[in-house]
DNA sequence: CCTCGTTATGAGAGCGCTCTCACAGAATAC
DNA sequence: GTATTCTGTGAGAGCGCTCTCATAACGAGG
């Protein structure tokens, strides 16, 4: 059996009124006499009558629905900003219908598709780039349809004209490297991702900068790749890791996942955390508390990303004033705990 | 400026054919010219149209879109689920509307309120629960619009007759217990929550059966309760720690967040894991591999009961066949880690 | 010749709502 | 008295599609 929804005429003939009158009790409008509030309200309840939203979102143009274009939703960065984000837009009647790229510009557009074809009221995005670091022809066709849409965690360029709430991504790396070279360490690894993502190669270019500073060159081969495939998903194992862990003595991690990628590596190959290498990671992972080693690491206030963008969003949506354009970079703190050791008591 | 949709008509007005000639070719029927063809999907490239996802629904009825209703997104169980339902059904032209209940019962009303104005096609749904161990009213509801839906986790009874994926919690808890009794273990204690969540319950009576098969009497004040206002959350801390541990040698703790709350509190009161107590969780949480202790667990196919929820659930909607009213239980493993330690070697 | 079936197209109803407009009766103003 | 406002209601257009039905042109079969 089908479902059969009652419509708003059935609801007008059951209670002696006409459809116009019944659309303006539920919409609370107009004059209405208190007689024919009465009798349509105790029909629709008897009835259990909802408007359908369809119907609505055809006359309005306004579907109340926000799409979210992420990497993985089983990545925690990416939970914790769908969360936030629907915390947000939930209070303003919004859904959320949720989209994982996985990396692959491909399924982003696709998703991009699907989206526009539910006609979403406006996106949050958190987009990927291919291996020239050329982001997606998606921003082509949200800047056609002049979708109301907020770039997360990876800034797109100015020019796209599209608002973005990230972190200081660049500080985050620089302070890593103050923090080790504080420690004493020179060698370090950077373990990253062969994906040019902006926020991370920025993380990077922080790092190097704060080496430079020292007069430390920044050198190719200390920079551990991993390949896109598994950049944008859990790490899983099955990859042939990296072995070369002896020219180091520090390693900084410029993402949760690669984090948990180095850790695997350098256990696979004998090295123990702190004692043969110290490690930074980046983003603080669940039930630290009982992770082994205990990550010192660079934090960024994620929930607040995904608040933020869903705040931004939904002003775009409004029209309330034009806030116009604008680009948040969030602050980053450190949080040390003992994967890291200083180099001065132990060697020198 | 608001966005500007062009319509059908545009097309049809552009190209010089009629809306039904149009509607032909974007919908793959009936009888066009190879001409038409041509000259209307050019225009229709041209002008980058996407037909409207709304206005197909008002006709067909069907929105292509499922909602889930879940406790947070945050929790790895749920986003799991969450990104396997969501794969199975993108291949099917669906997406996903994600609502967190929190194991509210008002919440969770609320989203299926906005899941029925929003007209979903179906619904995956992780039931919560009263302290009465009563289900909410969604599924009066539920019933009452012949919603096709799925139950996940949380097996509501057949009378509702909606179909549920979970998994043998009774038998999770029965091997956990017996081997816990085969490491020697005889005082036990279940860190649990007060919300009778029917599936943790199993697993509870599971366990307590397996005790009393070697005459362990079942003993309330074992029974560790975590308040409802947490037990919906990631352990977050704050919350006034259980301290009697001396009693027990080994620990149950029935779902993932609660083997956290357990590791926690023996902690902060200065219990180490094996070496005072064994502990034995309920599900494998991210990063195992780095936790410390590494803990003994009772594991269920979490990515399956998605999947097969959201194929049930297609199924049903897309009405092949009557393959009806299904309750499909999945079976559990248990994975031996570092966690638990026989009392036999160590006391005797 | 007329009658088919096939191919190609358009007119128009209808999905369930919102909202403008028209209108009618009551109350108020002059 | 008439003019004006306020209050309450309904008719109907229109949102962008799909799909049925009507129509017409054409070749084939009788």
């Amino acid at each position: 059996m089908a479902r059969k929804h009652i419509s708003i005429d059935t609801i007008a003939r059951l209670s002696g009124y006409s459809r116009a009158t019944v659309s303006r009790v539920i919409g609370s409008y107009g004059y209405v006499s208190e007689k024919a509030r009465n009798r349509i309200e105790a029909v629709i309840k008897k009835y259990n009558y909802h408007p359908s939203g369809v119907a609505r979102s055809m006359v309005s143009g306004k579907t109340h629905t926000i799409g979210l274009i992420q990497t993985d939703i089983r990545n925690a960065f990416c939970n914790i900003t769908a969360k936030a984000i629907e915390d947000v837009i939930v209070g303003h009647g919004y859904n959320l219908i949720i989209c994982n790229s996985g990396e692959s510009l491909k399924k982003e557009r696709q998703s991009l598709d699907l989206l526009l074809g539910k006609q979403v009221d406006g996106l949050v995005v958190s987009p990927t780039v291919d291996m020239d670091g050329k982001f997606g022809s998606i921003f082509d066709e949200i800047r056609r349809y002049n979708l109301p849409t907020v770039c997360i965690d990876r800034p797109i360029p100015p020019r796209f004209g599209i608002p973005v709430v990230t972190v200081d991504n660049h500080q985050g790396g620089y302070r890593a490297a103050k923090y080790l070279l504080s420690l004493g360490h020179s060698r370090i690894a950077v373990v990253t991702t062969r994906l040019p993502l902006p926020n991370v190669r920025e993380r990077e270019n922080g790092f190097y900068d704060a080496l430079e500073e020292q007069g430390i060159r920044r050198m190719e081969e200390d920079r551990i790749e991993i390949p896109p495939i598994q950049s944008g998903r859990e790490a899983e194992g099955g990859e042939t890791p990296f072995e070369g862990w002896g020219r180091f003595t520090a390693v900084f991690a410029t993402a949760n996942i690669f984090s948990i990628y180095a850790m695997r590596w350098m256990k696979k190959c004998g090295y123990s955390i702190p004692k043969d290498l110290s490690l930074v990671g980046f983003d603080d992972l669940l039930y630290w508390e009982f992770m082994s080693p205990q990550l010192t690491v660079i934090v960024q206030p994620i929930a607040r990303i995904g608040e933020l963008a869903a705040e931004m969003l939904l002003h775009a949506i409004e029209g309330r004033g034009p806030k116009g354009f604008e680009r948040i970079v969030l602050p980053v703190t450190m949080e040390e705990r003992s994967s890291t050791k200083s180099l001065c008591t132990a060697d020198g």
